[in-house]
DNA sequence: TGTACATCAGTGAACGCGCGTTCACTGATGTAC
DNA sequence: TGTACATCAGTGAACGCGCGTTCACTGATGTAC
């Protein structure tokens, strides 16, 4: 059956790094196997290699491209009104219920920025990054500094509600998380 | 050599533990093998079934003694006045350039809540229940509602810091989160 | 446009390795009399 | 208090297993003439 087409080989990629994107977010990058990966993406795991150099490199493209799809709202805004809907679309699902049960399409840096803080290379660089956009992309400000404070808040709500044993904790939690925001606004 | 005496074996129960609760902090649940934590405590692996049925149910453990650890302060103030001076403490060597370099004797649910999401029993439980304690014990009202979302922003602050490139970036998202505090009191 | 051939996407077996857990064994500890 | 013996903390080899990566192979694709 091989070989196949450069259109072909580009969608085969394409797919490897949805399903990394979205595998390595749900149960983790250590949990999550290239064989997992290829196997989501409809492939044999031997074929990995003439996509991504390792693992690690996959990681670091993976994560790039699940920012990009988290971001893709609040960056597709053309004017400042939209800008600001965008914003705060996107703040009030991420402390949602939705938001804790979807890790698998929800906020990288939640998901998967204590795991890659103990690695170093390109994802810990491309990590730094996210960082870096999404607070600027949470800011009201265009050169404030609460887009910092608000993702943090923001992180750190669904890293709690996540924990929550039951229902009633989850929801105290992401209402402190909303009752935070509004506090920050001032 | 062996059989040790109860007296030794209570000793060896709590190195494991102490091992465990700084290596899981460390290099994360998974990353961390049982032979590691045995070797750290001086004993070789085939030993840690004497002392508990399993990893999953050490890394529940060695998560509750961490908490417990890093509550100790907190717990031990006797009136509002200390209470209130251990807290402020906490806050402020939380939000420092210390907590991000020392993950092993900090915060277990900034070293480790993400990964324990993805499990469920014991090590879950324990977890929800230190949200709880957390909050409680960061909140200035006995009966306020201000600590999730102070533990929140701290627990977001210090894994954002964590993840920055550059001592600057990692100074500024401390410095957020401080601005963050101020302004969670009103 | 047709032909000959080099390239390489994808397959699946195989590699060395470390994991969590089990087990036979050792010999000091704890206990029953 | 002393003796006989059951218990069990700790050791280290062994278990089955899945990991990331490599490799020989296949045959359609892309290219040179």
């Amino acid at each position: 059956m091989p070989r196949m087409s450069e259109a072909e080989k580009r969608k085969s990629h394409k797919r490897i790094l949805d399903a990394a994107s979205h595998l390595f977010r749900e149960r983790g990058i250590e949990a999550t196997s290239v064989s997992d990966i290829m196997l989501t993406a409809g492939l044999t795991h031997g074929g990995f290699y003439r996509h991504f150099s390792s693992k690690e490199a996959l990681v670091a493209e993976a994560f790039k491209a699940a920012v990009k799809e988290v971001q893709s709202d609040m960056l597709a805004a053309t004017d400042d009104q939209e800008r600001e809907a965008a914003r705060t679309q996107y703040m009030s699902r991420y402390l949602s219920q939705e938001h804790i049960d979807s890790m698998a399409t929800g906020c990288p840096l939640a998901a998967l920025g204590t795991e890659i803080t103990r690695m170093d290379g390109a994802a810990r660089s491309e990590a730094s990054q996210a960082v870096e956009s999404m607070a600027q992309l949470l800011d009201d400000d265009p050169k404030g500094t609460t887009g910092i404070t608000t993702l943090a808040l923001l992180l750190g709500s669904i890293t709690l509600a996540r924990l929550a044993d039951t229902p009633e904790l989850a929801e105290r939690i992401l209402d402190a998380g909303k009752r935070g925001r509004q506090l920050l606004k001032q």
